[in-house]
DNA sequence: ATGCGTGCAAATGTTTTGCATTTTG
DNA sequence: CAAAATGCAAAACATTTGCACGCAT
C-alpha cells in the first residue's frame, strides 16, 4: 500500500500523492500552490505566496483558497508552518529528515531569515524526544539575534 | 556599574529596575503585568494576562497598555516571545539561562503548551551559535505533536 | 506643571468563514 | 449528477495607533 520504489521521488508529487490517497480531488489552485512550495529555498506566507503566483503566471488564486490548501497540507503533516514571531505564518515543505531539514535565524533587524542545518542539534533532539511521554512529530528551532549587517557592535 | 550581588533577585525586581535606569516611570498597568508574568510558570499570550488580571484583581487593564508594556519588555531583553504557531503571540520572562531555562512541547491535538529542558541541547545551540557569523541573542526550540490524552495511536 | 503612562475606540493586517459558481470524479 | 474545490466578499481575530485624561516626577 506504500513504499514501492523510493526514488527520491520530488515533494510536490509526494505531496499529491498523499492528498490523492486522503480522498481529496484535484484542483488547480492546490496544485500551483504545491508546485511553488516545492521550488522554494525558504519558508514562503500565504500572501507571498499569492503575489508571487499572480506575478509569476497572472494565475489568479483566491486568497481563501491558499489558506485552506495550505491547512490541509499541515494537516497532513506534508508541510510545516513556521512562525517566527512577526504575526505571519509563513510555510515550508516537509521532507524526509534525511533529505533536506532546516532550522532558521532570523534577524530581529531586518527581519531577514536564514536557514541552516547542523547535526549535533538534530541529535539533540532526536534524543530528547525519544525521552519525552509525548509523541513528537515535528520540530522547530528558531535562533534569534542580528545578521552580520544589521549588527550594532 | 552592574553585578553587585547576584542575591537570587526576583525577575520582577529586576525587571521594574531594569525600566526604571532606562528611564521608564512606574505606572499601575506596567508593575501588575510584570508581577503577573513573574509568577506564571509557563506563557502567556496579551489576552491570557488581560483576562487574567480582571478575573484576578478585578483591575481592568487596558488592552494596549498590555501590548505596549510587552513590548517594551521584549525591547529591553527582559521577556521573551514565544510563538508556537497558533497565530497568537505569548511572553515569558527572560530569567538569565543558568537559572530557569525551558522550550515547549505543542500538543497539536489539544494546544497545550508543556515546558521542558535539556542541557544537551542546550549545549548543541550554543556550538552553533559560535560558528555562525551571526549574532545569537536568543533561540527557541518547539516540539511538535500529541501528549498522552491527545494520542491516537 | 510637564509629560509619560493609561484606557478607550478606531484602524490595520492577517487569517477564516459563508455562499454562489465552477470543476472533478 | 453529486460532491468537492474555488473565488469573492464579508467576518473574525490579534495587534497597533491616535487621542484625551490622570498620575508620577
Amino acid at each position: 500500500m506504500e513504499a514501492m520504489a523510493p526514488t527520491r521521488q520530488a515533494w510536490s508529487e509526494h505531496a499529491l500523492e498523499q492528498l490523492a490517497d486522503a480522498g481529496y480531488r484535484r484542483g488547480g489552485a492546490r496544485q500551483v500552490v504545491i508546485e511553488l512550495l516545492d521550488e522554494q529555498p525558504c519558508a514562503l506566507s500565504a500572501l507571498d505566496i499569492e503575489d508571487e503566483l499572480r506575478a509569476r503566471e497572472g494565475r489568479r488564486v483566491g486568497r481563501a483558497s491558499i489558506y485552506r490548501v495550505l491547512d490541509e497540507l499541515v494537516t497532513l503533516g506534508l508541510l510545516s508552518r513556521v512562525d517566527v514571531g512577526d504575526g505571519v505564518a509563513r510555510y515550508e515543505p516537509q521532507r524526509p529528515h534525511d533529505q533536506e531539514h532546516h532550522h532558521h535565524l532570523v534577524c530581529d533587524g531586518c527581519g531577514r531569515l536564514i536557514p541552516f542545518q547542523d547535526d549535533a542539534l538534530e541529535r539533540a533532539i532526536r534524543g530528547l524526544a525519544a525521552r519525552v511521554a509525548f509523541d513528537v512529530s515535528d520540530h522547530d528551532v528558531t535562533l534569534h539575534g542580528n545578521c552580520e549587517s544589521c549588527r550594532t557592535t
